[in-house]
DNA sequence: TGTATTTCCTATTAAATTGGTAGGATTAAT
DNA sequence: ATTAATCCTACCAATTTAATAGGAAATACA
């Protein structure tokens, strides 16, 4: 299942992305318009800054913004800092590898196989869709 | 993150896909050669039994075995009765869908957007691969 | 018939994760 | 100064996960 935390991220990313101008965007605007409860969306914004994606203003008329134009948003990189490795078993992590401790031998593993290949099939979708194709308005 | 429920489940149905003869093959046996603890792979042998992917005997020399080829096992099946929905969420699961609260229209939501195409390439990787491709012994 | 062996079933539990809340410090515009 | 925003730390309740415990029911075989 998709954690609360990385729903309420990419909607809250969409937001900006849709938004207009330069003004930074409120995090109060965001929870309201999308239904987020406002202090858990802040904590979810100041991790994507902490991440490098958004940049914040402080005090009045402060917000976030995007670090870069929505195009060159992808969703690998949004998608680990929210919710963490891509793959389904750290054994076959790209980013996060760690060997499982009750197989013996990886090679001969079907569990392991098998999520290779959901791992591939779901990275090549988050490789090639950006912030820009989630903020594109009609489905 | 795979539940231990779903890898523990896989091992062992590839470990009786694997197993030669008619004979049914026993939780002790499997739950050592993979190292899974006993008690919890009998609950989980249960419920694939009750899902029908497995048969069962009781008593001495009882045990488990496969209702079907292994290439007539599905992953969606198996997937679905281990792990839950395929869909990352509600709103775009196939057999369980739900509507989200939070959200008045789901054409115009881009998370809703985007896990669609996760859960359809999912949905293919699962769909084309059976319990034999498992049991191939090398990978 | 009795005993060993296996699945079947229900309940309980400890630890981790999730989805928040609370309260205030810090920074900046006016 | 005052107001309004982000920033930061700590806490908390509910749920889920990964088991464990204990025994009932069925079966093989002596």
């Amino acid at each position: 299942m998709l954690s609360k935390k990385t729903k309420y991220g990419l909607k809250a990313l969409t937001y900006i992305a849709r938004s207009e101008g330069d003004a930074p965007v409120q995090v109060g605007e965001i929870a309201k318009s999308e239904n987020i409860p406002q202090k858990f969306l802040e904590s979810i914004l100041l991790t994507l800054r902490k991440a490098g994606i958004l940049g914040s203003k402080k005090g009045k008329h402060g917000g976030y913004y995007l670090r870069s134009e929505p195009s060159e948003v992808k969703m690998t990189d949004v998608m680990r800092v929210l919710e963490g490795p891509i793959a389904m078993v750290p054994c076959v992590s790209l980013n996060y590898y760690e060997k499982c401790d009750d197989c013996p031998d990886e090679h001969k593993c079907s569990v392991h196989k098998l999520m290779i290949e959901v791992r591939d099939s779901t990275l090549k979708v988050f490789r090639n869709t950006t912030l820009e194709d989630l903020a594109l308005k009609d489905s």
